[in-house]
DNA sequence: GCCTTGACGGGTG
DNA sequence: ACACCCGCCAAGG
């Protein structure tokens, strides 16, 4: 269920991104910080391109510090990990979520509730 | 062991 | 906002 420490760091971040409300977004480096992992961002990314097939790990909802879809090359046609954003109401513009900041959802608050 | 490769991020100009 | 540059770190050759 959630991140235990003795769980591999894929799972971890699985659990996380499992975690994302619908309508919202989160980013690599934000999920690492909430991991207690602050310089492995890119471990994040790569945990990520190993989650095809994961059904309820919402990985669209993942794009990096600014809101861009920098993981979209990753879907099957590229243009899905937009079309399930715009699903959930989740405006995209030129690649990018707009509003970023009021749509963008930081883990490390469910770390902190959960303490 | 060495080198390359990234769904990254911070800093700087 | 834009463009670089550099540090990260685990996997795979």
């Amino acid at each position: 269920m959630f991140p235990k420490p003795d769980d591999s760091f894929f799972e971890q971040v699985y659990a996380i991104v499992r975690r994302i409300p619908r309508g919202r977004v989160t980013s690599y480096g934000a999920i690492a910080r909430a991991l207690g992992t602050v310089r492995s961002s890119r471990m994040v990314g790569w945990a990520m391109s190993s989650a095809h097939g994961l059904a309820d790990v919402p990985a669209h909802r993942v794009v990096n510090r600014v809101g861009m879809l920098t993981g979209k090359m990753h879907f099957a046609p590229p243009s899905l990990m937009q079309k399930l954003l715009e699903q959930e109401s989740v405006k995209v513009k030129k690649d990018k979520v707009q509003a970023f900041d009021r749509v963008f959802w930081d883990p490390i608050e469910l770390i902190k509730e959960l303490q």
